[in-house]
DNA sequence: CTGTTAGCGCTTTCAT
DNA sequence: ATGAAAGCGCTAACAG
C-alpha cells in the first residue's frame, strides 16, 4: 500500500501540506479554486489522509475492541455470540465506529493488548482475575465489562445467570425429575492463574442456580453429575457422548448454552434417546436455532441483543466524558417449550 | 485513555527514550540490570508502547479489515457469515492478525474506507462497480475479493454459484415440479451508481442458474416468480408470506441461502402449509441450521469455512511480498434432505 | 551497552 | 486565504 502522501499532492498542487489538510478537513478554508485543484490531484493520486497519521494526532481511532478470551473460533462456533455482536455493532453503525476483534495472540490476550489500536474495549467473559483484566485496570483504559465482574469504576453488563439457571433446574424438578446432568460451558483456558478460580463468572452463577434448586427440592447434584465442555454444537454433541459412554443415564439435561442443547440433543437421537420422554433438556440463551429444533427447546431467555446494544452504548458514552458507571443485570427468564416435557405439564 | 509515554518512562527510568524503547522490541540490547529498571518503571505506569505511533513507523497494524457493504446486522443474521468469518478468523488467528469489521459509515462504504487503519481487505459480496471497489483498485490496496468479481490483478475467491443454483433447480424439476418461487437476496443498497448492474454478483449467478435448469427443461422461469429479500430468517418468512397474500401459490421455492430458507419455512407452516409435500424447498449454503429443522432443509452445499480461510491467505500471503494472484472457484454440491421430497424421490 | 537525532504522515496554532 | 513550523509517540540508524 504504497500510498501517496500528502507532500505528493502538495507539491503536485502546488501549494502547502497545510493546504491539502484543509481540503480534507475544513474545506471552507480553502478558495473554490484552490480547494478543487488539490482534491483533483489527490484523486489522480488515489490519495488519502493516512488514518493512522491522523489517529496519532487525533487520539481517537474510531474503533471498538472487542476482548474475546475463547478466541476466534469459539465466538463463531455459538450463535447466541451473532446475537450479541449483532447488538454491538448496531450501536457501532450508529456512532461510526468500527469492531475489532481482539483474539488471544499466542494464546496471550495480554499481547493481544498491546497492540490493539482502539478506543476502548468491551470484554465478554473475561473473569476478574485474568491478566488481562488486571492489565485494562492498570492501563485506566475505558472498558465496560460484558458477562464479567462488576467491578468498582467500571460500567458491567450482567443477565441474572443465577435466577435464570434456577429457573431452569426448578422446571425439571417440577416436571418430576429428581436428578439430572449439567453441561457446563468451559471457561478459555490460558492466563488462569489462579487454578481454584477457573469455574467462575457465568459457568459458576449458573451452576449455582442449579444446584439452589436442587437443593431446595432437597435433592443432592453430585459434582460426578456435571461435565464441562465448549460452547459449541460439537462440544454438546461430545459430552453428552461422552457422559454416556461413561456410564451415566440421565434422564434430564441442564446445558449451560442453547448450543451445547442443540450438540446434545444431536447426540441424543443418535443414541436413540427420544426428547423429551428418555431425556428432557433445558438450555439457556435462548438463541434462534431452539425455535427450529426439534422439539422446540425448552430454554432460558436471555436479552442477547440488548446486553450487545448496553454494553456499546455504555462505552461509546464514556468517550464523550460521561463517567457514569452503571452496573446492569438483566433478566433471564425461562420459556418452556417442548424439549422438556409435554406442553400441559 | 491518558497513558504513559515513552518519554515518562525514560525520564523516572533515568535513561533515553531509545532504551525503553529496546525494552519492548530487543531487550537483548540492554544490560539486565537498564532492562529491568525501565519494565519496572513501565509497569508502575502501566506504560505500553502506543500501537498507533508503532504503526506509524512499521507500517503495519496486524488488522485484516472485512468490507462489508450489507452492514454489520445483515452479517451476523445470516449464520453462513458466522462459518465464513469462522474460516477467516482461523487464518488471522494462526497469523496474529487481528479483524477489523468495516461496515458503510453514513450509508457510505467509501467513507469507511478512509477511516480505516488496516493491512488489507477482504470484501465480502462487493460488486464489481460499487465505488468503494473502484477506490481500492485505484489506491492500489492490497485486497482479495469473496465473492465477487475477478479482477485483472486482484485474487478472488468465489463458489460455482451458478453450478449449484443449476443442480438445485433441475432436482426440483426431476421431483416433478414445473414452477418454483424464487427467493432471492437482495444485494445491499446504497452506493450502487448503475441501476441495470444492481442484480449482479452470487445473486445473478445463482438466478443464472435457477433459469439454465428451468430452460434445459423447456420449462419457462418468469420474472413475476422471483422476489428479493434480506437474507434473514425474517428476510425469507416476509418474503413467502407476501408472496402468498400476493395470490401466489407455489408448489416449490428455490431460496437463495438457507437462513431465507429456514425463514420461508417459518411461513410455511403459519400457513398451514406442509413441507415438503405442500411446498418443497432447496436452499443453498448449507448452513448448520438445515440439520437442525424440521424436515431438514436440502440445500446446495458451499464450503464457506474454507472459502475464508482461502481469502484470508491469500490476503496475508500478499503481505509477504507474494504477488500471485489466483482466482479460484470452489464446487458447490447439492445435498438432498427432506424438504424437497421423500428421500426415495 | 546507551544516547542523539531524524523522521513516519498528519494536524494545527500562529503568522503573513 | 495560505503557509511555516511545531509536534503527536514512537523507532532505528548512527554514533559514542
Amino acid at each position: 500500500m504504497d500510498m501517496a502522501t500528502i507532500a505528493d499532492v502538495a507539491r503536485l498542487a502546488g501549494v502547502s501540506r497545510t493546504a491539502v489538510s484543509f481540503a480534507f478537513n475544513d474545506p471552507s478554508r480553502l478558495s473554490a479554486e484552490t480547494l478543487q485543484r488539490v482534491l483533483q490531484v489527490a484523486d489522480e493520486l488515489g490519495y488519502y489522509p493516512n488514518p493512522i497519521a491522523r489517529s496519532l494526532i487525533n487520539k481517537r481511532v474510531g474503533v471498538l475492541g472487542l476482548l474475546i478470551p475463547q478466541g476466534t473460533a469459539m465466538l463463531f462456533a455459538n450463535p447466541f455470540f451473532a446475537e450479541l455482536l449483532g447488538g454491538i455493532g448496531q450501536i457501532c453503525d450508529e456512532h461510526d465506529f468500527s469492531l475489532l476483534l481482539v483474539p488471544p495472540v499466542q494464546g496471550s490476550l495480554l499481547r493481544s493488548l498491546a497492540r490493539a489500536a482502539v478506543d476502548g474495549y468491551i470484554t465478554i467473559g473475561l473473569e476478574e482475575h485474568h491478566p488481562a483484566m488486571e492489565l485494562l485496570r492498570r492501563r485506566k483504559a475505558p472498558f465496560v465489562t460484558l458477562d464479567g465482574p462488576a467491578l468498582p469504576q467500571i460500567s458491567a453488563v450482567n443477565v441474572d445467570d443465577f435466577g435464570g439457571a434456577r429457573q431452569a433446574a426448578a422446571h425439571l424438578i417440577e416436571r418430576g425429575h429428581r436428578e439430572a446432568l449439567v453441561l457446563g460451558i468451559r471457561p478459555a483456558q490460558g492466563e488462569i492463574t489462579d487454578g481454584v478460580a477457573a469455574y467462575t463468572g457465568v459457568s459458576a452463577a449458573r451452576l449455582a442456580g442449579y444446584r439452589a434448586a436442587f437443593a431446595l427440592a432437597g435433592l443432592p447434584l453430585d459434582e460426578g453429575r456435571i461435565r464441562y465442555c465448549d460452547s459449541t454444537r460439537d462440544g454438546g454433541r461430545q459430552a453428552l457422548l461422552d457422559a454416556w459412554n461413561g456410564g451415566a443415564r440421565p434422564g434430564a439435561l441442564l446445558a449451560m448454552s442453547d448450543i451445547i442443547a442443540v450438540g446434545a440433543m444431536d447426540a441424543a437421537s443418535r443414541l436413540g434417546l427420544r426428547v423429551p420422554d428418555d431425556l428432557a433438556i433445558v438450555g439457556f440463551d435462548d438463541i434462534m436455532d431452539t425455535q427450529i429444533c426439534h422439539p422446540a427447546l425448552s430454554t432460558v431467555h436471555q436479552p442477547s441483543e440488548e446486553k450487545g446494544c448496553l454494553a456499546a452504548r455504555l462505552l461509546i458514552d464514556r468517550q464523550g466524558g460521561g463517567q457514569r458507571v452503571e452496573h446492569h443485570v438483566l433478566p433471564a427468564t425461562l420459556i418452556v417449550r417442548g424439549s422438556s416435557g409435554t406442553q400441559e405439564g
